[in-house]
DNA sequence: TGAAATTAGTTGCATAACTAACTATATGCC
DNA sequence: GGCATATAGTTAGTTATGCAACTAATTTCA
């Protein structure tokens, strides 16, 4: 019967959906509210270089699960905001270095308690357990996708 | 420390991050694999429409949880396909509403067995269990984030 | 009835994503 | 050493997303 049918289109669209989608504009929007000029995007970028700085563009593809051409103009866009600078590598010419300024660290503080703040509000009713399983469940899917048989 | 000033921001990009990135890229290249020129965008939208054909573009901005812009644009685009057509409400003038073709009823079969095989690629491990406490999660974020207080 | 408020849809602008094709540098190997 | 191959990053073109501002039609209600 059809309301079988649907039943996994129905799980991609509760995946890549309402959940996601909430998140990143409540996301957003409280970037907004406090101030802050930046993008959700830009600034999962920013959360990887406070971890390690002076990071490869390569390097924050693989983190951010983005390709190539993301991550160039996200660096493009990011410079002109004064945020992060392309610096040569001093052992390979092909590579660059991204490095915070000293604006954004400045931003890690706020917006990381912005994260924290918005993802309390999104799980208000959920318990530890239970995100601890979307978490391995995620993981999961990632690794099914792109494990050798995969990409 | 560190860490923990981390995690929620790391949940973040785990919601938000390698898994539905993952499952989107593998849905749109088995779609092309297939020959199939539609975007996994427009086929979430055909997707609602399968179900319940003419449907109004507000209506589908609510089932697929986008802006209004974003279907219109989506509807433009499918229309050049030839997939669907805007039909003007009987019933009030402001309103259109969205219709199939014959070429989009043929579409839905081949691409909703595409979404099955994609998703049970990506669960490979994954037990029901845990897929029911993964949509409960993401109902709950998407009540959380959209009632009363919050949007 | 008629003005104000609401709702449906569109347009303009900026950011971001993917693919494919490209340049430049580095590595592998004969 | 030098050619083939691989890797890092950029550019071009298409689609999609969000917000803000807009038009047109409908509803509310004084």
């Amino acid at each position: 019967m059809p309301n079988n049918h649907f039943k996994r289109g129905e799980l991609y669209n509760v995946i890549n959906g309402m959940g996601t989608i909430a998140v990143a504009r409540r996301m957003q929007k409280n970037f907004r509210n406090a101030g802050l000029e930046i993008t959700i995007e830009q600034w999962s970028v920013l959360f990887h270089l406070w971890r390690e700085d002076k990071l490869s563009q390569q390097e924050l593809c693989n983190r951010t699960f983005r390709d190539k051409p993301s991550i160039t103009r996200l660096i493009d866009n990011l410079e002109k905001l004064h945020l992060v600078k392309r610096i040569p590598s001093p052992t390979d010419r092909r590579i660059n270095l991204i490095t915070l300024t000293e604006a954004a660290q400045n931003l890690q503080q706020i917006t990381i308690d912005i994260a924290n703040q918005t993802m309390a509000e999104a799980l208000v009713g959920v318990d530890k357990s239970e995100i601890e399983i979307v978490k391995n469940v995620f993981q999961r899917v990632y690794n099914n996708l792109t494990q050798v048989s995969g990409e």
